[in-house]
DNA sequence: GAACGCTGTTGCACTATATGCAACAGTATC
DNA sequence: GATACTGTTGCATATAGTGCAACAGCGTTC
């Protein structure tokens, strides 16, 4: 149980809308199981603060732009973000399809800037503010890939969670696999996150030559079969260099795997 | 004072935080007069949710990416945000001024995508989710000038507030501007919204023609005086024509005004 | 190394707030 | 007109939110 119970709702109330939108009072309180009465209190005082807004005059409720406020601090704070999704709506045009930036964070891959391909529009996950793991995904094996030692020796000392059938759980196979990763400078992950969604990442350099991003593309299987995963790296290998370049990294100096 | 007070409470510390960060438990608890262990709960919830994260072991805190995730869901509502941020990318560039996608929501303009020119980087301040009111903002005067006679009625109508010595508040002189902004296809907020500042702006328009957004420049008064209005105004013309042609609207069709 | 000041956390008791209830007005459907 | 559902609000009550005290930890000063 949470410590600040109301706090809790509210939370819950906007991740209700995030997924779902809009939502009467009447179908918020009976997701939190609460009184309508208290349900329309959490909303007044979220609309207070411009974090939800109603439609019309009678319900419905939705997200205020306020969260907009909230989040542009976020990313102002991950000073590559903004460049980062310039080179994502061009990746994404010449690729066909939806392309990532993440970057290390608290032992996840967050997601900080996504455009979704043109095939994917209305109903691509949206994998923007995500934490993604690690083990199991094309840009966590990437960042966990070109971590020091003992970040990635506290990955394979967890539990590797299995995802699907097809995640890597033996922290051997890991090891394995992020020396592949190192040798060539590029990951997959093969319907090991979600079922029959592949992925390729490959880092993006800051200006001392250090991986500071994964750059990545994600498709449904049947786009982005093994036997196409040549020509997609080198894609995005182009796109990543696009970046890299605006970060202030030039190729050839300390350059490692890839 | 709001309905529910520790929701209020946390709300507050979400926009504490975005406007500095990080802060501390103890700083959080002296400015909203609570004591350290409220403070100190109400962090512990707003973590829970990924709306908060704590730096390092010991304080202080920071807005957390879950905020990015509920902040996709509002721009993934608005339409035009994904092709508004590439051309306000590219708008800055040429102009070499902070640029802003402004669309008309509940009697204000609001904010959605903003690139900040290079001479502000760090500086500049933060519009995007912003309610700017529309009798003293430039993009507010377009989309007003641009609505409905009703809607224009209700905003004069109302007490037009004075933000500086410059706003205008009498209901015949703006009726007057707007006629002039219909007129020639753009309007200008000279120190009428901030002191010093000077905005300019123009309709954006839809696949139906319609207006659907403005498009802005923001610079301080000394570099856009109003000498320097129409050279700008072509600027803004030509990228907000990048937009239109995105969206899907033909020139030279139902155009009005410019 | 000791003292001091500040930090963040947590158990506990108390009280102030958050809650549910009831009632109301409004809307849509049959 | 009857019914069902909606969102809001005054009020009483129960519970959650709060402050207090104590603790451990960290950084600074002497």
């Amino acid at each position: 149980m949470s410590e600040v119970q109301s706090v809790d709702r509210a939370a819950q109330i906007l991740q209700l809308l995030s997924a779902e939108s809009p939502l009467s009072v009447s179908e918020i309180s009976r997701r939190l199981q609460v009184h309508r009465s208290t349900a329309s209190r959490l909303m007044a005082t979220l609309e207070a603060h411009d974090l939800v807004e109603q439609e019309g005059q009678r319900g419905a409720y939705r997200l205020g732009f306020g969260l907009l406020r909230l989040a542009s601090a976020v990313t102002a704070r991950v000073d590559l973000s903004r460049d980062a999704q310039a080179c994502c709506d061009a990746a994404a045009a010449s690729l066909n399809e939806t392309v990532n930036v993440a970057i290390l964070d608290a032992g996840y891959a967050v997601t900080i800037t996504q455009t979704v391909g043109q095939r994917m529009i209305g109903v691509a996950r949206q994998y923007v503010g995500q934490r993604a793991p690690l083990h199991a995904t094309s840009t966590g094996k990437v960042l966990l890939a070109c971590s020091p030692a003992a970040e990635q020796d506290r990955v394979l000392a967890a539990p590797l969670e299995a995802f699907t059938a097809s995640t890597i759980t033996s922290p051997e196979v890991l090891t394995a696999e992020l020396a592949a990763v190192r040798e060539r400078g590029w990951a997959s992950a093969v319907a090991e996150w979600e079922e029959g969604i592949n992925a390729l990442a490959v880092p993006v350099r800051g200006p001392q030559g250090a991986v500071v991003a994964a750059f990545s593309t994600t498709a449904p299987a049947f786009r982005l079969p093994e036997s196409t995963f040549a020509e997609h790296v080198e894609m995005l290998r182009e796109a990543a260099g696009q970046l890299e370049s605006r970060l202030g990294y030039l190729p050839g100096v300390r350059a490692s795997g890839g």
